[in-house]
DNA sequence: AACGCGTATACTGTATGCAGCATTCAGTTG
DNA sequence: CAACTGAATGCTGCATACAGTATACGCGTT
């Protein structure tokens, strides 16, 4: 904390970030979104089996926080717990994963027809923005960030509906999906497809063209059903 | 426990329930359902902060499995989680019980249409069992149980889908209005009213037409939001 | 050698203790 | 008298300790 700020002290107007309330992450919120990487990335392995006191060592976290994060994580439907034998990574078949993606389709679909008609201008720029970003890093085969990107533009995209409960249903279902997303996009053809869609999305979105997006939402979840399945 | 057992021990063929696992529930997931009742009851008013250690009291339980209660139930979306502030009890605006509703609509729409093309006849009977039980209900006017019949029909009509997915979406949006709900339906007409509905429901889904009883699904949800709308 | 049983170990479930932050109230100053 | 400051209290967040249950291993028996 020094004293210089550059800013005279009373100015309440836009300052820069240090002005707006810092970010307290209590340990169980931060080992949730650790655990959900860890599932992501594979480290937790679908189907295995979590010891609550050797991951609390590698994170470094007492089982207090650990335990809070796992109920946590049980709720959105990642993690099962089985009384007196803990906690058991989700593994999810080939229907599982089909039905999670035919949810996906309707509530996004549904989101595409409010977005259409409620967001603005800006938030639709926005979103444009994030697009073009994702598309720069397609053009240097950047996959991770071009993933990241991807998963942002869908959360930004259900923003746009300005439905809160339509957004954590698709938040929920979504994180449950990630880790099959991620392994599932591998080969150059199926990745050009992946981006053409969105393509589309954002072109519609910006006509506001609801019925025509909602079309395209939903042949975008039949696409990643298919660069999904082999994988399962 | 007796020893007169009525069927000879040594028979395995259906005994009646002894055989299936006991059900052993931790206290933290006991302690989730209490929880929800009392916020469905009032007692957990909503806006109000919960004293950790006053409610482990009543409950008779320490503070560790609740406030692992609590995060599975910030997951779920009925309680707010603030930092060193705290769990609070959410608080919905007219707003969000709007927009709850109208993803409901969605997801219910969408299990009408997968319920008619998939379901068995048995199950079907079986959620006709349920509307029949509650119709009683509704002759004697007993509007507590009447309540929690009908809960159980919405359940089942999801279950009715197979799409698990889908199922627990709806369930974690359908916890969260429950309070909401159970104070709406006062009055006897809009009681009657919603009676009715339910009745073109059973009908169609017996007739197995998905299109025309997603359409009442949706005149459903939207007479709920009247019915209720005067309570916010 | 294979199977069953009993004990030992390890892990989960719950309780309690301690540290740090939020809230409240009293005292002080303008 | 109002507003602000600071200490005291209460509550949350996390760690640790203890109890109960599952799992694994070794021993004995057939």
């Amino acid at each position: 904390m020094t004293m210089e700020t550059s800013v005279p002290d009373v100015s309440p107007a836009t300052p820069a970030d240090s002005a707006l309330p810092i970010a307290r992450r209590s340990l169980h919120d931060e080992v949730v979104t650790r655990i959900r990487d860890m599932i992501i990335e594979g480290v937790l392995a679908p189907g295995s089996r979590v010891n609550e006191t050797h991951l609390g060592q590698t994170l470094g976290v007492s089982r207090t926080p650990l335990r809070e994060a796992l109920k946590f994580l049980a709720s959105e439907g990642l993690i099962e717990l089985v009384t007196a034998r803990g906690a058991i990574v989700k593994k999810f078949s080939a229907k599982d994963v089909r039905d999670m993606l035919d949810v996906l389709a309707v509530l996004e679909a549904f989101a595409a027809r409010l977005a259409c008609r409620k967001a603005s201008d800006e938030a639709i720029a926005d979103v444009r923005a994030i697009h073009d970003r994702m598309v720069e890093r397609y053009a240097v085969r950047d996959r991770l960030e071009y993933f990241k990107l991807n998963q942002q533009i869908h959360t930004a995209f259900l923003q746009l509906s300005g439905n809160a409960a339509l957004e954590s249903a698709h938040t929920s279902i979504q994180s449950r999906l990630k880790r099959i997303r991620y392994i599932g996009n591998q080969g150059p053809q199926q990745w050009a497809d992946a981006l053409a869609e969105h393509e589309d999305m954002i072109k519609f979105l910006e006509a506001r063209d609801g019925a025509r997006l909602a079309r395209v939402v939903n042949q975008h979840m039949e696409h990643t059903w298919e660069r999904v399945r082999l994988t399962l």
